[in-house]
DNA sequence: TTAGCTATGTATCTTTTGATACCGTTTGTA
DNA sequence: TACAAACGGTATCAAAAGATACATAGCTAA
């Protein structure tokens, strides 16, 4: 329950924290569980205590990935929907065992008009998630396809050693494009020495 | 000022409405004027009544456009670096005479937590800023270049007739491309009788 | 062990886009 | 009017990336 703590410290107000722990629920997740569904209304709120969650668009057969919500964070997605009353437009799906606290998304409005750090968490949220499509665009638009994968796998591992695990299949999805420029461009990199590769997995040296 | 009327019934508090008023500035601003510059600290907050700002981010000598500031419209990128009192990371722009309500940053907290309808002016404008990203991100990765150029002019023009005033070079850095191949596709549309082309303006068919 | 699935390697070809260079035309203004 | 700056047309070349096809390797379950 440390990893609790570590996330209410965002929530400076005392009767804050005593609404969150009161309405709030602790709910574990296994890899691979839907916790919105593009077409659904959303009724629960979740902040990640521990893992994490994927959100991502789908239309015909493309794919974009929005963002990962990880521990300390919220779904902006999810939290607009409800708040508005409107079905979600995205998935969220978790890529790793999850630990979530979830409540009533009626709690928003509430919230917002008592407690300033509810507010100031949640505009930092949307401000950083916004951040971060640009810096994605940024890359989309101006940087090689070679550069954008080692982009992805440096963040992905972050920074530290060991293996990181997704097939090239998976990447071409991230990154928006095929299999096979993928295996392309990480055979370079291997032979350049920049990564390892195995089954399933990459290593960056 | 029948345009201020209708940018304040967003408002539904009379209150908000009144404070807004006492405290806000109408302004005129000339194409061209700079509202916020990148580096700057932003002081003042603008809601756009009439005309249109560009807010775009410059690194070396790429630029992104993040979006336009409408009508009704207020500055996401401005309010959050208000907010947090972080320098902006943005410039904004007029592309034409504009006029906008201005007021000291400082009361976007006060508001927050007495107007209900204040939250849901910004949290509506943060979605939508981010679903406008969104779609540009998708286009970008997904559609090609010609198709990306038609939308955008039909965007622009909104599926009205006439002609839409801007040059090859102009909507080569919307797009992010180069002027020459601008240039081209559009050369391709006209001789499909898809548009009409003009010295700094075209029209579409 | 074998069949079948998933993951990866790679060759070939085509398309799209970008880079560069040079041209003529229009427009604004000194 | 003359000159510079902005605008647009076009040719040539190179690079990046996608499409397709097929081969091989590892893993797993019957």
């Amino acid at each position: 329950m440390n990893e609790l703590f570590r996330t209410l410290h965002f929530f400076t107000e005392p009767g804050l924290q005593q609404e969150i722990l009161e309405h709030g629920k602790v709910v574990s997740f296994n890899k691979g569980d839907v916790i919105v569904r593009d077409g659904q209304y959303v009724k629960f709120l979740p902040i990640v205590i521990k893992g994490a969650i994927r959100v991502f668009q789908q239309n015909e057969d493309r794919e974009i990935l929005l963002y990962y919500v990880r521990a300390e964070e919220t779904c902006t997605m999810s939290l607009a929907a409800a708040y508005f009353d409107n079905k979600s437009t995205s998935h969220g799906i978790t890529i790793e065992p999850t630990d979530a606290l979830i409540f009533p998304a009626s709690l928003i409005n509430e919230w917002q008009l008592k407690y300033p750090s509810w507010n100031k968490y949640i505009l930092r949220m949307f401000r950083s998630r916004y951040d971060e499509l640009v810096g994605s665009l940024q890359r989309l638009a101006f940087d090689h396809i070679d550069v954008r994968i080692m982009e992805y796998l440096k963040r992905k591992g972050g920074n530290r050693p060991g293996k990181i695990y997704l097939s090239h299949q998976n990447l071409a999805d991230e990154l928006g494009t095929t299999r096979v420029v993928i295996s392309r461009i990480l055979k370079q990199f291997e032979k350049d020495k920049k990564i390892k590769q195995f089954r399933g997995a990459v290593e960056l040296l």
